[in-house]
DNA sequence: TCTGGGGTCCTAGGACCC
DNA sequence: TCTGGGGTCCTAGGACCC
């Protein structure tokens, strides 16, 4: 048996650990930049704010719903999921990390009550870290998806639902619309309905090579777990990445070429401390720049550049310089630039790096370099030692105008209790 | 004025090899 | 009119997730 434990509305839930005020409130948090609202309240879902739309659209909706709207706090939504995950991971040998806010537990061996077992995790989570879970139990990754679904959707059930047996699961598979199901999207969704597939259940009933020709393997993966059979595996040791990418949209759009510079060498100088935390280095790099598609009426302009890298790399410098190449080959003048973003690719572990007899790299000195710099960094904050062409004056900064205090990632932010 | 960021996997088709 | 059989690797595009 699986167990599914997400949080509820988790960015909101986080907001409110330290600010209590805003329980039995609406509360938005948006995206970077203050673009588009990503997480929303039960009372905000209430009121039909919808998910993904833009925050400059509902303004006054905001004011006139007395809506609490905060810019995203990355700091303190990662430092509380780090919390709850550990917090988890006393209820099981078995934890797959999967997002942010959820988790999949592997309760099999575990000889208990699992609806006693579910009470128990919501109650540790929420005192030991102040964050509401709900938790879904099936024999399957997706049929505890479904579940989780049934305890989040349902309020009786009290943030908890079990399918431990072929009725129950038969029955909610019937209520269970075809396009809330785990690996089923958009595309696949309508692709279904035009068929008359409503249901879950109705999916189940479709022959599997069928599934298998029109949803690929994937599919039909999906279909044996709705079924009981156990297709997908916990994966207790998060994969290192494939692709690793930093890029952002700018506060307020950049037209010249040192401020673009300042940008795209502080993205590469954070794809290269994400490489060296997995202990991975990149054989290729690719940057990209480009205009406000929103803005029809302006001059748009597009495109990236890639640079394979000699000998594979996790080296700031190295990298920054690469992409300051990359960025120099496809800037262009009288353009005014909305995002930036910087990609390294073909990352290999950072001890098969395969050389090259031309390297004139001191790879040791660097990699001592390296390690000295993520010390401090590690020690004093993110950027206290930087490379000069990173800036220091930030214009492209994002805009940020609601944001609540880092109360567990920073000194001076730490909360005071008034007696 | 204002529209996010970061990933994975699968398949078809083209280029190549013998 | 007719034109073999068996492979690999790479990429682009499309689907999905949070």
């Amino acid at each position: 048996m699986f167990a599914l434990v997400d949080c509820n509305n988790f960015y909101v839930s986080c907001e409110r650990v330290f600010n209590p005020a805003l329980n039995g409130k609406p509360v938005v948090v948006l995206s970077n930049n203050d673009g588009c609202v990503i997480a929303r309240s039960n009372e905000a879902k209430a009121l039909g704010i919808k998910m993904g739309v833009p925050a400059f659209q509902i303004t006054e909706f905001f004011q006139k719903n007395d809506v609490a709207v905060y810019s995203s706090n990355y700091a303190l939504y990662g430092d509380l999921s780090h919390r709850v995950m550990s917090s988890l991971g006393q209820f099981t040998p078995e934890l797959e990390i999967y997002s942010i806010d959820e988790a999949f537990l592997n309760l099999i061996g575990l000889p208990v009550n699992y609806r006693e077992y579910a009470r128990k995790i919501r109650r540790t989570v929420l005192k030991n870290i102040g964050i509401p879970v709900s938790v879904g139990i099936g024999p399957t990754k997706v049929l505890a998806k479904t579940a989780n679904y049934y305890a989040k959707k349902t309020p009786e059930n009290q943030g908890i639902y079990v399918l431990d047996s072929p009725t129950k699961i038969n029955e909610a598979l019937k209520l269970f619309n075809v396009e809330d199901i785990w690996g089923i999207g958009r595309q696949y969704s309508k692709l279904l309905k035009s068929l008359g597939i409503k249901t879950a259940w109705d999916f189940t009933q479709l022959q599997d090579s069928w599934v298998k020709k029109r949803m690929t393997i994937v599919g039909l993966r999906v279909k044996k777990e709705l079924e009981g059979i156990s297709c997908l595996e916990l994966e207790l040791i998060p994969a290192a990445k494939k692709v690793i990418c930093t890029s952002r949209s700018f506060g307020e759009s950049q037209t010249e070429l040192e401020l673009l510079r300042e940008a795209v060498a502080t993205y590469a100088a954070r794809c290269a401390a994400k490489l060296r935390k997995q202990h991975s280095c990149a054989g290729m790099l690719m940057v990209f720049i480009h205009t406000n598609g929103f803005k029809t009426d302006e001059p748009q302009y597009e495109k990236n550049f890639v640079c394979k890298l000699p000998v594979a790399t996790n080296s700031t410098m190295e990298l920054i310089r690469y992409a300051l190449f990359a960025l120099k080959a496809i800037y262009q003048r009288g353009f005014r630039y909305k995002k930036a973003g910087v990609l390294v690719l073909d990352i290999v572990p950072e001890d098969q790096v395969q050389g090259s007899l031309f390297d004139n790299v001191d790879r040791h000195k660097q990699a001592v370099i390296m390690k000295t710099m993520d010390g401090i960094n590690t020690k004093y904050g993110r950027d206290t030692l930087k490379i000069a062409v990173q800036g220091s004056g930030r214009k492209w900064k994002l805009r940020q105008e609601k944001l609540s205090p880092c109360y567990t990632t920073r000194w001076k932010d730490i909360i005071t209790i008034r007696v």
